[in-house]
This record gives structure tokens, sequence and C-alpha cells, in this order.
DNA sequence: TATTTTAATGAAAGCGCTTGCATCGGCAGA
DNA sequence: TCTGCCGATGCAAGCGCTTTCATTAAAATA
């Protein structure tokens, strides 16, 4: 029989401490404020440490230190471009404060979203960036009550009462129409992802209109279309909007690029000439956007700013900081290839 | 002038106690033990807890427990659906698990790979996956010696010795390679990624170097092309494939959909019809492969499955199940619209 | 040389939670 | 009515680290 064997623990700081010869707390100290440690005696504490293999133990180093170094961010889905691209900003922003980040999909759910706010919550993160909107009434007062740093990424509705940093959907989606109002079109037609828990879509079909209603000019109901995310939805999106019965849009306005490309394809399924015949407009300036044939006119988003931003609110609340609870950028028009006046 | 005012803390498992009447014993069996508690002293702790608005610390009870109930994945970037696609099945699947998921990018860089797996080492991370490959030598040991189960997915060196679920990239491209050798293709070009530090690409183009060699036939340095990601990319190396001197390919292999999407943009733009022209194969099979026009020829890498397998293996690991340790996926050929047999 | 200042270190008290062990009633069986 | 047993609870000892405070040694000053 074996002897009863005590498995090798994992080191801890009295490990080290012990085999360079020093207590805990130069240990620590070795590696947290290591200018207050004697050359001499930190470069023991490193040796003994890398003999031992030795990592300082995060839970311990957190109960100690009333904090995690882990911030969260909970976003609808990593499969569309934007939000990844914002939350790999937002990783890369808080590596260089040594925060680590926790993600969390809520696939669109309020519900879900909650849930994984609270789980958040519960692991102890020192920051909480949201994607879009808070997802529950109650919630934020939760959030308060930890004193949790908090902020809203992406959507900004105007005097929204929680920190943000985002862009106004309306102003953009006002600015898009009056592009392509000056470039003389008057019959627009609008293709939108799923309206439903998501107010940024609402704000953008609410930003055409009012720009259309400025010259007069209002959306018919036949020209709009909500139904899913993608490039089929899209194709799908188009040829209905252009079957409708009475008179045939000359521009379409796309509540994101992928929806735009697909309009777009399928423009050219339909022998339609884009820009020449149609005029389409996306939203978000995703990679493809500019490497497809004819290139998409599309307002670009500054997702790695908005990243780079809502740490640099978050890290600052974290330093007790003050910081403006709405911080806006400008969406820029990008004019490609795939809008022209109308034809004649 | 204000007094010395005591600010609130946040509640600990203590107050909740004290407010219910019981000991945090009996507050902690209540959260994690419920049926250990009577009902009526539970629902009071609830009650407790739900007005002084706790969530047990996860800093106190990771160090009590001996575990935090986080996991880590370190992948090349999220801008990538395919890498997206599983960082978002594996939370899926952890969550599941009352697990989340700390991430990390490397942006394919091997250093910044092993510095992103110390620091979750050291936020004490019950588990690991890596997307690709080890970064370092000797990074694996120290993994070891932490005892966190740790697992390689997507690549796949067969006989590794490292845990992972993934597939054999080699005979992937093989497989396709075959396919067009089927249809009659005897010249071929191939587009691949970059191969520095990337083991994966490697295989691939000797997966297709096998398939060709067991034909006697071989691939001439002039139609290999290797640059960035991305569709631009696929554009420019197709012109210079096809501009090469001596015969041309009538296949182009492309290590990526990306790529093989630029490459299909291109030949419409040098007036070639794919696939009468030209076919044209792309690997992963992304959401845009099926949604262009001709939808693309490629391989399906199951990703969400690879995610989810890679969370099954390491959470039976957490359990002191056992578990092979190595699990592989078969990349299927998802035969569409841009291969045909070569042009007479 | 005597005294003050400064730097380096150790001792020890937590941080908030979990859990083995002891305790205490109450209930079933004798 | 008494003994045993069991379910429900409390006590208290950690989990591994940080940090204040006290202590000591060394350096600077008089």
């Amino acid at each position: 029989m074996a002897a009863t064997q005590t498995l090798p623990r994992t080191a801890r700081a009295q490990d080290v401490a012990e085999a360079a010869g020093v207590s805990t707390a130069t240990v620590s100290r070795a590696f947290n404020t290591p200018a207050k440690v004697a050359p001499a005696v930190r470069d023991r504490v490193f040796a003994a440490a890398a003999i031992l293999g030795w990592l300082p133990h995060a839970a311990g180093s957190a109960l100690a230190r009333r904090r995690t170094s882990i911030a969260g961010v909970v976003i609808p889905t990593l499969g569309q471009e934007v939000f990844a691209t914002q939350v790999e900003a937002m990783q890369a922003a808080f590596a260089e404060h040594d925060i680590t980040l926790l993600i969390g999909c809520s696939n669109y759910d309020p519900d879900q979203a909650a849930q994984q706010v609270r789980t958040m919550l519960a692991r102890g993160v020192d920051a909480l960036a949201v994607l879009g909107q808070i997802p529950q009434a109650g919630l934020f007062e939760v959030v308060q009550a930890r004193r949790v740093p908090f902020v809203i990424t992406y959507g900004s509705a105007p005097g929204s009462t929680h920190p943000c940093v985002g862009f106004d959907n309306a102003t953009a989606f006002s600015e898009i129409t009056r592009y392509l109002l000056a470039l003389g079109h008057q019959i627009f037609g609008m293709i939108l992802p799923p309206t439903l828990h998501n107010e940024r879509i609402v704000a953008r079909l609410a930003g055409v209109r009012s720009a259309l209603a400025d010259e007069g000019l209002g959306l018919r109901p036949q020209h709009i279309f909500e139904g899913e995310y993608g490039i089929l939805a899209g194709r799908k999106a188009l040829r209905q909007i252009l079957g409708a019965n009475g008179p045939r849009p000359t521009a379409i306005i796309c509540g994101n690029d992928l929806l735009a490309i697909g309009a777009l394809f399928e423009a050219r399924t339909m022998g339609l000439v884009v820009p020449r015949d149609l005029s389409i407009t996306g939203f978000d300036d995703i990679s493809m956007a500019g490497e497809i044939d004819p290139a998409l006119t599309t307002m670009k988003v500054n997702n790695v700013e908005i990243g780079r931003l809502a740490v640099e609110y978050l890290v600052s609340q974290l330093c007790g900081e003050a910081a403006p609870s709405e911080v806006l950028i400008l969406p820029a028009l990008v004019e490609r290839s795939t809008t022209a006046p109308p034809p004649k």
C-alpha cells in the first residue's frame, strides 16, 4: 500500500516566504510594490517564487484588497463584428490597467442580460459595461448599491439617466437621410433589424422619419421592412420593398451593413445597377463594407473608440475621479460607390 | 459640518445573518445547499438578503471553496467570426455550469498569448482553453503545476501531447484537394493567411501538397500566395497568381472563406465567370459563405461544437472524471456554386 | 560620538465566505 | 417515560493575501 501521501498543494505566499527566508509581507511587497523592497531580497523572493511556480492567488488578494481587477461586459452576441470589435478594444484597454475582462452574451434577451449582470456582480467585478441599454428596471439600482462603476455603450438615448458612451442613433440616421435627400432622392425605403427590445433600432427609424419630415416627405409603410439580421434578410427585404405597389423607392437606407450588402446582392440579382438605378446605404462600416464591389456607402462607427472611451470612463470612476457621464462620438459618413443621384 | 459618516458598506453575509436572526453558516447554506435549511428559515434569509441587496461575495467564497467558478479562454482575436463563434459557444456552455468566462486576445502574438495565460492563472481560473496552440515552451508545465484543466481548441496536431479538441487541418485540406482533383483539376493555386506562428496554416498547405502528391502533382511556388487576412488580400492574391508565368491554375484553394470571397470578387472584376472559368474553395463556412453569389464551396467547421466539446472536456476534468484527451470533429465539405470541372 | 531621520522588514489582524464538528431539540421506538 | 437518532443550526477555524503598525538597522545630521 502506498503510504498516506500529502499531495503537494500548490504553493502559497507562505511557502515562498520560507524559501526566501522572509515574511509573507515582504513577498507581497516584492510583487506589488517592488520599490519598497531591497533589491537583494527582491531577487531572492522572485527566485523562490519562480522555483515554486508561485503566482499570487487572486481570491486571497481580491479579498484583502477589496477589488478583483476583473471587469465585466455584457453584449447581445459576439457574432456581430461591431460588438466583437468593441469587446476586443475593451479587453485591450482594460489590460493596460491590469484588469481582465469577463464577458457575457445576452442573445438580445433582456432577461438573459439581467442574469449576466447579476452573475458578474456576484463574481465581484470592479466595473461593468453593458452594450445597448440597461436590461431591466431596478437592475441599475442593484449595481449602484454595490458601488460598481457602470456604463452603457453603443446606444445613447439623449438625456438618459445612465452614464453612457456611444452616439445618437437618431441623429446619425437623420444625417444619412439628409445626404440622400441632397443627392435628390425623394422616395425612400428602409430595411431594419428587429426593433423588439432594441431602442437603438427604433431611434434609427425615427431619425430617418424626422429628416424626411423636414422636407415634407415621409416613409410609406410598404417601404419599411423589419426582419432578421443578415444578408439573406437584406435580399428578401429589397425584393419585397421593390415589389410593393406604387412608386418605387430610389434609395434604400439599411439599419446595418449586412442588410445593405444583402440588398446590394439582391439588386444585382434583379438586374439593377447600383448606384445608377438604386442607391443603398449601410451603417457601421464593418470591414466588408469597403471591400465589396461596389463599395458600400455607409456611416462609420468607431467601435474601438467606444470601447476605449468606455474603459477610460470606468477606470476614472474606479480611481474616484470625476468624469463626464455621457460621452458621445460622431459616426462619420463614408461616401463610397453605392449612392448617386436618382435615375431620371 | 457633516458629522463623520460611516458610509454604508455593502452588505456581508454577517449582516444578512443578523437581519434574519441566524448564523452566517446558515446564510451560506441557504444559498448553496438550500435543502439543508428549514424552509421557514430559508425564506427569512432570502428576504433579508433581498432587502440588503446582498449577493455572496465571490472572492470570499472562492477562497473558502478553493475555486473561482471562472474559466479563461485565450484566442487570437474576436474579429474573426470563427473565433468569436467558438467563444460564444463556450460562454454559453460554461454558463450552464455557473462558470463565467474570462477572455484574452493575443493578436496572434505568442508572447501576448503567454502573458494572457499567466494573467488568467493569476486570476485563479478553474479551467483554461487556448485556441490554436500552446504559445510558449514551458508554459504548459506552469499550467499543469497549478492543476488547472487545460485544453487546446481548433487546431490539432495529431499526436500532440496536449489535450485538444479540434480537427486535423492537413486531413481537411487533403479532402478538399481530392474533391477538386475528382472534378478533374490538375493545376492548383493556393491562397494562405500568414504562416508565421501558425501551425494550423502550415498544416493546411501540407495537406494540399500531400493530396496532390498522391496523384503525382505538385504546387508551383508562383501559385502559392501567403499574405494577410481578408478580402483585399484574396483579391490581390488571385490577381498575382493568375498573372504568373506558365500554365494558369484552374482551381484556387483558399485558407479561409474571406480570402476565397476576395478571390471570387476579383475573378469577377477580371471578367472570369466562377465556376465556369475558375473553381474557388474556402474554409470555415462563415455565415457569408452561403449568402454571397455564387455561394461559396467550402468546408464547414462546426465551431459551436468545438466550443461545446472543449467545455465538456474541461468540466469533466474539473469533476475529476476521466475524459479522452483528444477529441476530433470532422469538417464537412459544403458543395455550393464556386466549383465545377475545369474549362476544356 | 550622540542623535535624528529614513528605509527595510516582520507580526498580526483582518478581508467575506465555507464547512467540519459539536450541540440541541424533538420524535420514534421500547 | 426514557433512550437513541436525526435533522437543523451555530461555532470557529481556516482559505491566501494585503497592509497597518511597530521594530530594527542603517544612514544622515549635529
